[in-house]
DNA sequence: CCGGATTTCTATTGTGCTATAGAATCAGCC
DNA sequence: GGCTGATTCTATAGCACAATAGAAATCCGG
């Protein structure tokens, strides 16, 4: 970002662009799409978007910070929350779906393009991924210290089932029939469940 | 595919030079990978390629084609055994995740890129994955009817959920320290056969 | 309605890329 | 040892793209 933009009328132009580069990159990939491509959604000149960014790259990265955010802080909240286990894991699920419905692009490029980063911005969108997966997995150890999950549960492969599984479903969130966000979370979660608890 | 090239000698060097294709495209993508990065890696020109391509589209596809070819036909002899649902799901399992040993470059760029192809060449990779889903599906159907898996199965998210399962492992699978093939197929399978079977 | 700040514009530079045309080289066989 | 087809080469056309410089237009508080 190059202008340290306050007003409120700004900051929302800002996040104007930021929407059109969001819905280029997800339609057309990060490389295969041009600034020229993201000033057109705007119905503006493509060098004006040089007011808003540095670079290409630097929307990129605008992109995806937006595209991660909030999911580590929701997931702070439910490892502290007083719940049961099957309780945190249908919260997990809902929080991590429900961004598609009203930021789906921005979550399409996080999961698809972030690699195309420079090192520097990769890293720090790396330092939120990671975060966001200890907590998982930390919300999961707690379920199985406290007898609801199951003692010989492999908690860093269910982690990466549960990411798997949500990260999956932004895939072909809007291309499959009769797939709702509550349907899609309802199965999830009821699979995470059966698969986690232990028997009874 | 220009010649069609039937000495064995001509099939292995296509095959070398698919190789190159799909290391490159699963390292930089489609659009962010250039003709010379992939001759580079054949020590050749960057013209000469178009000896074995007419088209940088058609090495993705015959990339994204190797990337898909086998798991329909594999799902085919599976529906037609004679076992328990439980070890259906766990061979569907175990052949979804086997390539990721020798073809890893190829199921990534099968993935992630196979939006980029042009609409023909979609349609033709589309109708093997659908043909492969729905076999999946039919697996668990058959599943559900013997009695083995729950009778409120949602056989669609089910099966959603398989190939999500698989396919997220495929983007972390090298970079996840630990996670061996063997692993990742046994925490999968587990975890799927608790959430279809029925209680007991 | 003035003056500074914000936003968008025109014009251009330089680079990299796909693809084509046609020449040169190589391998095997008579 | 030269013919033949397969493979790789040189050279280049032609276009698209990211990014810069600086001028114009627009907006807003006083």
């Amino acid at each position: 970002m190059k202008a340290a933009a306050t007003a409120p009328q700004a900051r929302r132009r800002l996040s104007e662009v930021i929407d059109a580069a969001a819905k280029v990159f997800a339609r057309r990939g990060y490389h295969g799409a041009s600034t020229q491509d993201i000033a057109d959604v705007l119905g503006i000149r493509q060098a004006s978007l040089y007011y808003y960014f540095d670079s290409k790259e630097a929307a990129l990265e605008a992109v995806c910070a937006t595209g991660v955010e909030d999911y580590a802080e929701r997931a702070q909240l439910i490892l502290k929350q007083p719940a049961s286990a099957a309780e945190k894991v249908e919260r997990l699920v809902f929080h991590h779906l429900a961004p598609l419905a009203e930021r789906h692009d921005f979550t399409l490029v996080f999961l698809r393009e972030r690699r195309f980063l420079p090192q520097p911005a990769r890293r720090r969108i790396r330092a939120i991924e990671k975060r966001y997966e200890r907590l998982i997995e930390r919300i999961l150890q707690q379920g199985v210290s406290s007898g609801e999950l199951r003692a010989d549960l492999d908690t860093r492969m269910a982690t990466l089932a549960l990411l798997g599984l949500g990260n999956s479903a932004a895939l072909w969130f809007g291309r499959e029939a009769g797939a709702t966000l509550e349907r899609i979370t309802r199965s999830y979660v009821d699979l995470l469940v059966r698969a986690f608890r232990v028997m009874h």
